[in-house]
RNA sequence: GGGGCUGUAGCUCAGCCGGAUAGAGCGACGGUUUCCUAAACCGUAGGUCGUGGGUUCGAGUCCCGCCAGCCCCGCCA
């Protein structure tokens, strides 16, 4: 459509055309989505500018364009007639029957219309076919520590970035950088030999909420002992240097936080690669030899680091990189060096990754933009390589501060969910009592799980996530507006007609549609394709939020305005086509979110 | 002091490379149920888009200044 565009202006205005060639601004037909329902399915705003150069009225430079539009039979089929409106939009709107063709299409389809790349598409970073090796690094807790609300948002986005980048066809590796190397162990280690040196002997001698308690100990005495201090750094040292007793402390302080945070993970349904800070470890040196090599380490008070171009400090002077201590030792820009090296390197000696992604807190902002900058500067990111940090804002309560317990502590991410799951357990008992409804036990642990984990999830990928975020049990789990409740209860609805007996597997003759609430439904159905782009270009789920959120009011309006299983043929099978498009469009997208669907709730 | 993010309706937020009268949800007010789950639907009210300039045919969106909030700033991650 947009070259029969471009076509129609250049026969309308050939010379205007040539111009604009010649000035390296060939024209554009401004081709997009319409703003609004009324004005069709799309809008070419094109005309507008034109107006200007050519000394004609915008409305009448927009019916020269239509006028030679009429004359390509090839639009003819496509479009109905355009529409000028306002001060010279183009508005078009597809032809009828070929919406519902593409419905067709779709039902038959278990992509429901989206593209694999895998499978011909355009390759999404120009590797060609196979689709674009991609790492989205997320998560990240810290060993010998519980997974806090502050791991909540990095895990859900993380994760639901990975679905929709994996389900576009991009072989993704989902990696979690767990913090299993730094400072934090020698401070943990030194101080377990002293009061708890069973720990570092047994397996599990104490379970993990004690070993957050030495930690917190551990971290009090780091800070008001300089003796303490010192043990701690040489600690690490031998830590790093593959002491075997300092080893094998840790390798059980690993593997007890490992056990943990798998519990987690399996209940939000999420999969990673663990690959610590740790694993870096033996391409430290080089990161540090690479540098010089290629000039840009210098030595300032003993530490090596990399000064940073377009960034000062507060004297006005370039603001460093350290990844090399006064003591020897490293740090997190190294590490974070390191693995952006090995990831971009081509196998055997790392991942291959054309695209990289890291899901962390704006805070980070700084840090990333520094790191990525002498990556790039020392030539270890190639030139196909997307390199990006996915910032999000803090999660606060509802009071606006940032979240904590009653008690003033951080909200433990377990009892975050639990809390969940409880608040939607009493809410579908109450509703049960009232409607007079009566479940077994297994249905409603079943639903109470499902729509307090989803609504937790749904809730953070909802919101742009780079503004702060307001955690609200109560608005999360309200069954109105914009919410995990809202959408589940619409795949529920659906469920509810094919229980009644629709049968939606029937393979639908012609579709035929005659309600406004249809034709809404389905050009709300055919979006999904475009949305799923966006996403993964943007890497913006609350785009896919919103779209699930407006079918389901879309498929609302319907199912309260439209009678599907009391509809006479030939309405009523093609309403439960656009039944079951629905119910697949919502549980892929949900899916995609990482989001369980229900059949009844 | 420097940098980043944010500022849109009473509240929580959208606003997709600048495009038509700025949208949604909640809350408020009013209505809808002999009919597929009313966990729904329909309607009303509510906004100088922080502020002052600039660019443009056109600015919530781009540029500059200012104000406010949050976050970050050399050997923690």
């Amino acid at each position: 459509m947009h070259s029969q565009l471009l076509a129609a202006m250049e026969r309308a205005f050939p010379e205007a055309a040539a111009q604009a060639e010649a000035a390296g601004k060939p024209l554009d037909p401004q081709l997009a989505a319409a703003s609004k329902p009324e004005f069709g399915d799309f809008q070419a705003n094109g005309a507008l500018p034109l107006a200007k150069p050519l000394g004609q009225a915008p409305r009448q430079i927009a019916e020269a364009i239509v006028e030679q539009l009429a004359a390509d039979p090839g639009f003819e089929e496509l479009c109905e007639a355009p529409q000028i409106a306002g001060p010279g939009f183009i508005n078009l709107t597809l032809r009828p029957e070929l919406l519902a063709a593409e419905v067709e299409a779709r039902l038959g389809d278990p992509r429901l219309g989206v593209p694999s790349v895998g499978a011909g598409g355009d390759g999404g970073g120009g590797a060609g076919g196979a689709g674009t090796p991609v790492i989205v690094d997320f998560s990240s807790p810290n060993i010998a520590k519980e997974m806090h609300v502050g791991h909540l948002r990095s895990t859900i986005i993380g994760d639901s970035l990975a679905r929709v980048l994996e389900f576009r066809g991009h072989p993704v590796l989902r990696l979690t950088h767990v913090g299993d190397w730094g400072t934090q162990f020698g401070m943990l280690i030194t101080h377990l030999k002293q009061v708890a040196p069973q720990v570092l002997e047994t397996a599990d001698a104490v379970d993990l909420g004690d070993l957050v308690a030495f930690y917190r100990q551990a971290k009090q005495r780091f800070d008001e002992d300089e003796a303490f201090q010192t043990t701690s750094r040489q600690e690490v040292v031998k830590l790093q240097g593959g002491d075997p007793i300092s080893r094998k402390a840790w390798q059980l302080l690993c593997d007890q936080s490992r056990r943990e945070f798998q519990t987690i993970y399996d209940r939000l349904d999420i999969r990673l690669t663990e690959r610590g800070e740790s694993f870096y470890n033996p391409y430290l040196e080089a990161v540090v030899t690479g540098l010089d090599a290629s000039g840009l380490l210098v030595e300032d008070g003993g530490a090596r680091c990399v000064f940073l171009e377009g960034v000062s400090g507060k004297d006005g002077n370039p603001l460093p990189v350290i990844v090399q201590k006064t003591d020897g030792g490293f740090n997190y820009a190294t590490t974070d060096l390191a693995a952006i090296r090995y990831r971009f390197e081509t196998a055997p000696g790392g991942d291959g990754a054309r695209r990289v992604i890291y899901v962390t807190d704006s805070g980070q902002a700084n840090h990333f933009a520094g790191v990525f900058q002498v990556a790039r500067r020392a030539g270890w990111i190639p030139a196909y390589g997307r390199l990006e940090h996915v910032p999000f804002g803090l999660v606060q309560g509802e009071d606006g501060k940032k979240l904590k317990t009653r008690s003033g502590d951080t909200v433990r991410l377990k009892d975050l969910l639990d809390e969940a799951v409880e608040r939607s357990k009493a809410d579908l008992c109450r509703r049960l009592q009232e409607e007079e409804r009566s479940e077994d036990g297994a249905f409603i642990e079943q639903v109470a799980t499902t729509v307090g984990l989803a609504a937790v999830k749904y809730a953070d990928l909802s919101q742009n996530r780079n503004t702060n975020y307001q955690f609200s049990f109560d608005r999360m789990l309200a069954l109105q507006g914009n919410t995990a409740p809202y959408l589940l209860y619409a795949v529920v609805r659906i469920a509810g007609i094919a229980r009644k007996g629709g049968d939606m597997r029937a393979a639908a003759a012609a579709l035929h549609f005659s309600e406004p609430q249809e034709w809404a439904l389905v050009r709300e159905l055919l979006k999904l394709d475009a949305v799923i782009a966006e996403v993964e270009e943007e890497l913006l789920p609350n785009r896919l939020c919103s779209y699930l959120f407006e079918l389901s009011q879309v498929f609302n309006r319907f199912y309260d305005q439209v009678p599907v299983l009391k509809a006479e043929e030939p309405s009523r099978s093609s309403r439960l086509a656009l039944c079951r498009l629905t119910a697949d469009t919502l549980k892929l997208g949900l899916g995609l979110l990482g989001i369980a669907t229900l059949e009844r709730m």
